[in-house]
DNA sequence: ATCGATGCAAAGGTTTTGCATCAAT
DNA sequence: ATTGATGCAAAACCTTTGCATCGAT
């Protein structure tokens, strides 16, 4: 076992999860992930090296590293969810319209405006996402 | 022909839409709606008014309308979309986890500092939303 | 040995689509 | 009359679930 497989297998075991290969093997693509996988993009990466994974255990294999706060299901608009890493600051998306690709945006000064402004509502945030759609300046 | 249907009608037709009953009634649905329905919703809805608007073109309507520009497709976690009409002001959604009440949001500030970050990065900003999973503060 | 996790296949819920008919232009 | 829009039913698509088996503890 690999020192990187070593901390996935501790991060499972903190959060009562067993350290299945499986899970092994989905935490590592994510880890190693550049873009934001869908399950079926999980599930083909993890077929890859374990040809015996099945699509339900993917599934609840990302369910559960969910809920254990180490990875995030991202929502985007008409499509199935993506997946990553959970990430150390929130950050939110940016989608180009034209290309697909996924960027990463954050801005601490935002993130603060809409806390204050939740807060100011009643309200905790629990969770929070910016998705924005974008185009590419034809001047730019 | 209400003031209200003709409204509707003017704006189908500039969109390049026929006008039918079916895309009537689902914006007026949608006009009238304090909530935020989901398809299966609007169809209930239309349904009570008129007992043969079928679920094919509930959908197919929300889509046209969507793309016409009329309503805005709003994609939370886990759930089917749901639909509102076209805000004058791009606002943000915050949803109570408990209720799952859904509260708009605005922040002219956020607003601007998102527009300029994302043209640093060389884009401009099509559509953007964000959703917030937030809890009553116990002590609010 | 226990009991949670898996694989398979089948079902579930949401959305789209093919096609004949209908209705807005 | 033309052609886009509709209704129906079937399919597609993404995700979850029941159950017998397997494997981590």
């Amino acid at each position: 076992m690999t020192a990187e497989t070593t901390d996935f297998a501790e991060a499972l075991r903190a959060a009562g999860l067993r350290v299945t290969q499986q899970r092994l093997r989905v935490l590592s693509i994510l880890m190693q992930a550049q873009d934001h996988p869908n399950a079926d993009e999980v599930f083909t990466r993890a077929r890859e090296i374990d040809g015996s994974v099945s699509f339900a255990t993917v599934y609840r294999t990302l369910s559960a590293l969910e809920e254990a706060g180490l990875i995030q299901r991202l929502s985007f608009e008409n499509e199935p969810a993506r997946f990553e890493v959970m990430p150390s600051a929130d950050h939110d998306h940016l989608v180009d319209i034209d290309t697909g690709e996924v960027i990463e945006i954050t801005s601490d000064e935002i993130n603060r405006l809409r806390a204050e402004l939740v807060a100011r509502l009643g309200y905790e945030i629990v969770s929070q996402h910016t998705l924005i759609r974008a185009r590419r300046k034809p001047d730019a």
